[in-house]
DNA sequence: CTGAAAGCGCTAACAT
DNA sequence: ATGTTAGCGCTTTCAG
């Protein structure tokens, strides 16, 4: 008769049979309560070894009603930005024993409500969100809901929805000042949007703006350069080329993101335009990309690690009720010095890459 | 007497009382088994909407033992080109309403190992793999899992696996080919490692050595550069740096993959090298820096597009049980001209960045 | 086409 | 410090 535990999974009965114990000591040992004899604990070990005994996870979770699972929902893994955000989200959540499953809303209104309430809440325990198309006005939507919510970006906020977010405005100011102190006064704030009221755009101008002001300089709406929502390097690229094509006159550019700046600086080169010599370039982000660019990229870290590390903490303590008055967060930020602005950096240890 | 059901999640039973039926009639609705009288159908799909049912996932799986959600390991999603893979991925299962979980293992052998017995298998169905540590050898670790399983990339082959990859040696001879045809003689083949008998590195040096072989041309060994094995920007722009440095003469390179490529390209540049005019440049993987590089980057697109949604197929049909013998798929690539090659090409519509 | 009963593997509550 | 009982919400027999 052949031995059917080699092919079907044991359970926790099968463990406590073989240990000569109740399943219940079996969950005792598997989770870690202390009152548990060492010799008990150590035959239930063996029994589970012996077996190799894992977890059913679904039966936990039907029984405890939380799975260990949170979602992060964001516009496109394909973004470096959130590439790079939902790699150390999945890091950070490792560490605390969570499972992160990640949903694209693409930026598209209907998705990002379908995430809120769709299927997979169900199998999570909370949600990591970071909306693009969502705004004020939104925050019923947000409200209510039967799960933990944590709110990264700047397009919604509500005192009762744990929140982080960026020191925009301050990083912003300090990334034109560094511009303001290599001598350049005509200053493009590329990203900005007369449409938008709300997000990252409006907040990063006040920065710049503040900059310009306590330098004593007018501000230019010239060099107040809208681009279409979507901070790419095809954005970058071409807003720089119709200023430029328009004639006007500028000795740096403070581009909103990363992906605007790499662009612009792209397009300027192109056109044989030097950077820094030219014009300099600073971005926002400290995404990997800026540290292999042609020059390097001089850009703002808005809390790289800090973000997701709070995020799945805040997270997390909403998930065990431990957490108290909503939060919000805001990590502290630094400049990035790079070749675009003529400061220089050391490049840091390599990723593997195929 | 408060409504308890506007905060406790409604089950099956509820809705079936509201409905005046038996929960089995419900989830015969809810899974779409068809000899339901359309009459009931549409009572339980109302009861349903008006309760705001949704169905207990983790009590079906405990039920069915499927979970309907399936691992993608790989190396680190920051890395862009996995970054793609994974966006892409989780796009190709969400069509087949399967959930995706990503781990990362860094190219840590031991993380490698860990990730195929770990607690997290227990969670899903099936796991699409993708080592960088693990080869030849280690096919043994791969064989009589409990699960189904999707390899992905050219670290191990097996006939008794499922396998997507590349069609690595003839790509590659089609990028040395372009570099020949535009009258390329001396081309650096960037990537090869004596020391590394298995995965795309090996395969992609045969092709190049096939193209100019067949253009009559002597492989000159010092045209054939090691790298480490972490292809990325600094591994690309060190290795070209050291080759200028010792005087080896070139006029193109073929990087193994997009970023050794960029970093390579960027070297070039910071050095005075024009790209293509002194050294032309192609790359292999098609991620989307390429596109927006200055100049842009002409490369192998390896089958972006069909590898993710192949192995999603794969996988799923396996976890039903509805595929037969273990297949191997390498899908159709194509060169991408860029600027980088002299060949130009034309931008697609931008994706949408933060 | 629909209903009744049983049980997937685990843990909360209680008992000892 | 450990055992007993019950039940989480679903689907799978098996009847009807």
């Amino acid at each position: 008769m052949p031995d059917r535990e080699v092919f079907v999974a044991a359970t926790m009965q099968d463990v406590a049979r073989r240990a000569g114990v109740s399943a219940k000591t079996v969950s005792n040992v598997v989770n870690g309560y202390p009152y548990v004899k060492p010799e008990t604990r150590s035959r239930v070990l063996d029994a589970i070894a012996e077996l190799g005994y894992r977890m059913n996870a679904s039966a936990r979770s039907l029984r405890t009603g939380r799975s260990g699972i949170i979602g992060l929902a964001l516009p496109e893994l394909r973004v470096p930005y959130f590439a790079e955000l939902a790699g150390a989200v999945i890091a950070a959540a490792e560490e605390r024993g969570v499972t992160v499953i990640i949903e694209q809303h693409g930026g598209r209104r209907d998705l990002e409500l379908e995430i809120l309430t769709g299927t997979r809440r169900h199998l999570t325990d909370g949600l990591i969100y970071s909306p693009l198309a969502l705004g004020p006005g939104d925050e019923a939507a947000l409200l209510g809901l039967p799960y933990p919510l944590v709110l990264l970006g700047e397009r919604i906020f509500h005192p009762e929805i744990d929140h982080v977010t960026m020191q925009n405005t301050a990083a912003a100011k300090e990334a034109t000042e560094h511009l303001l102190g290599l001598g350049r006064r005509r200053i493009v704030a590329m990203g900005p949007n007369p449409t938008q009221e709300v997000g990252s755009a409006p907040l990063r101008l006040l920065g710049y703006r503040a900059a310009m002001d306590e330098a004593g300089l007018e501000i230019d709406p010239a060099l107040e350069v809208a681009t279409a929502r979507s901070w790419d390097h095809v954005t970058g690229a071409r807003t720089i080329g119709r200023l430029v094509d328009d004639g006007v006159r500028f000795d740096a550019v403070f581009a909103f993101n990363d992906s605007l700046a790499l662009g612009a600086m792209h397009e300027l080169q192109v056109r044989g335009i030097a950077v820094p010599d030219d014009v300099a370039v600073v971005g926002f982000d400290a995404i990997d990309e800026g540290r292999f660019s042609n020059p390097t990229l001089t850009t703002i870290d808005p809390g790289r690690a800090e973000i997701p590390e709070a995020a799945v903490r805040l997270l997390d303590e909403r998930r065990r009720g431990t957490a108290g008055e909503p939060q919000r967060i805001a990590p502290a930020f630094r400049l990035v010095p790079g070749g675009s602005s003529g400061a220089e950096e050391t490049l840091e240890v390599p990723v593997q890459a195929v």
